[in-house]
This record gives C-alpha cells, structure tokens and sequence, in this order.
DNA sequence: ATCCTATCCTGGCTGC
DNA sequence: TGCAGCCAGGATAGGA
C-alpha cells in the first residue's frame, strides 16, 4: 500500500504536469473522495486555480495554489493519481477528475474509496497533528531515543501512529524492525541507545532505497503515475515472506497479528522480548534520564 | 496512557 | 465454472 516512498514517487512524477497549470473544469464521481465539502463547493474552489507547489508531507500530497488554499490528497490504500491527456479513459474506478489548460487530466481513481482528495484553505492545520518526517533534519537519532523512551508501546504500533513518526506504513515498519534487529512487540521504553540509533539509522535507509525504486508494488494496486509499479518488493527481507527463509540467517520468517496488522519476524534475528515494558537484562546500557 | 475493535470498501484469493 | 466467505489495510472513532 502506498506509504511514505510510493507518495513521495507520485508526488515526483505528477509535479512538473501540474506545476504553473490552471483547473478549468472539475468533475467528482464519488463524493465521499473530497471529505465533507459538498460537491459544489469543491468545484467553486478550484475551478480556476493555478497549482503553485506540489509537495509531499507524511503520506499526503499537498497540492498548493497560487494565492491560498490547496488539495490534499491521501491515497490510503488503492489510491492512484494520473495526469493524462484529454482523451485518456481513468476506468471504471475514477473518483475525481480536473480539467488542466496543459489539455491534459488529472485525475484522482480509487478501487476501495478510501482515498481521499480535499480541498482546504489551510494545509498546515490540518497536518498540524503528525510527526517529524522521517527523512527530515528533525528526526534525529538523539530526538528518537528519547521519544522512545518516554513510552511505552509496543514498537510496532508506535512506529504506525503518524503523530509520533509520520510516513511509515505496515511493509516499512517491518523492514525497518528486522534490519534493526527490533521484535514488534518489544517495548519502546525497553530500546537502548544503541537499538535506537540502529533503528533510526535503518529507517531512513529502507526508505531512502525505496525512494530510489520508486515504491513497493506487491499487488495491482500501485502504479507510478507513468503506469509502472516500483520495484522495490524485490529488496523485501521479511514483508510477505511468511515461512521463507530469512535472507540474513535462513531461519523461516513468522507471520502474525500485532495491531490488527499482518507482521512479518525472523525469530532469530528479531528475538521476541520476555517481558513487555520492561528493560531488557543483559549487556544493559547506562542511560541517564 | 495505552490498547482493542469496528468502520470504511472491493478485488482477489481460497476452498468446496 | 461458480460462488460464498475471508483477507488486505490507513486512519479514525469510541470504548475498555
């Protein structure tokens, strides 16, 4: 499902189709796509308004207009984005579509409809409540030890809570957890200096490498907005690959349940912690508070 | 504070 | 070949 690196793609490839171009007419297939506003309010807003900046925060597109306002657009799970001439036929899934003086299309198409596409007048509000970016300058290996420490979550669903870490999803969290070593269920406040900063340093790499291969496509859902899936599914280590040998030691990944999500361990290399919420004993580190 | 469950959706898969 | 039933999951709301 797209999650930070596949939206940081899309947003890559429909920027130059959009940036400088006028809407100059808009048409939605599906009402619950633009959030609360009523269909007539969406098109009044923006008929007429010129794309100024494309930008990726979190897992949104924000899509800014000259002179205020701008279209937020999550993709959730089966979201897709295409910018194409005129004529092109978006399918039967098509949810939004706006007219661009370029002569192309953009158009926002969702198989499940839990994709969203907003217009807001402030951006920044409604992003107001997620957290560093994980590739920012904030999200430092010093800032997340210490948020670590200050909780006590399972590391799994902390890492999927956008408001304490924003971009990671359910395959990048995963692979960031079995690069670092880290079990899902291990509690953050169990998580030394060292395990931190190991973590830290494997979640920027993981995503910077699917940056690089333009996202995750396991299924048809995610395409480029060229129409290509990414390529980045073949680096997997654990996602997806319940029962197969782990590519570092060949032990069988392990498929389970944690947060209602599908998780994926090595046993061996991500050794499941004894007791939750508690400092591990061995080899333990001398943090001071 | 943290955890758990239901909700939204439908294509694709499994099993009979 | 058909079909019922289950699964996938990001975000959010509400309850424990």
């Amino acid at each position: 499902m797209p999650e930070l690196p596949e939206v940081e793609t899309v947003a890559r490839l429909i920027r130059p189709h959009l940036l400088g171009r006028t809407i100059t007419a808009a048409s939605v297939a599906w009402k619950r796509t633009i959030g609360a506003q009523s269909v007539a309010a969406f098109e009044r807003a923006v008929l007429g308004a010129r794309f100024e900046s494309v930008e990726r925060r979190a897992k949104y597109i924000v899509m800014n207009f000259h002179g205020g306002g701008a279209l937020v657009c999550h993709l959730r799970m089966t979201g897709r984005i295409h910018v194409e001439p005129a004529g092109w036929d978006p399918g039967k899934f098509a949810k939004v579509r706006l007219d661009l003086d370029s002569g192309r299309a953009f158009h926002f198409i969702d198989v499940r409809k839990f994709g969203r596409l907003e217009f807001v007048r402030d951006p920044a509000q409604k992003l107001a409540e997620l957290g560093p970016e994980p590739l920012g300058p904030e999200f430092t290996a010093a800032w997340f030890e210490r948020a670590l420490a200050e909780r006590s979550r399972a590391l799994k669903p902390l890492l999927l809570d956008q408001t304490f870490l924003a971009g990671l999803g359910n395959i990048y969290v995963d692979e960031s957890l079995h690069r670092a070593g880290l079990h899902p269920l291990a509690s953050s406040s169990s998580v030394d200096s060292a395990a931190a900063a190991r973590l830290h340093a494997e979640i920027r790499a993981v995503l910077a490498e699917a940056i690089e291969r333009e996202g995750s496509s396991f299924d048809v859902f995610y395409r480029t907005p060229e129409g290509n899936p990414g390529s980045f599914q073949h680096q997997f280590r654990v996602y997806g690959r319940g029962g197969e040998p782990c590519r570092a030691c060949g032990t069988p990944i392990e498929r389970s349940v944690v947060g209602q999500r599908g998780t994926h361990v090595c046993p061996k290399c991500q050794p499941r912690p004894r007791r939750r919420g508690r400092k591990a004993r061995r080899g333990s580190q001398r943090s001071k508070g």
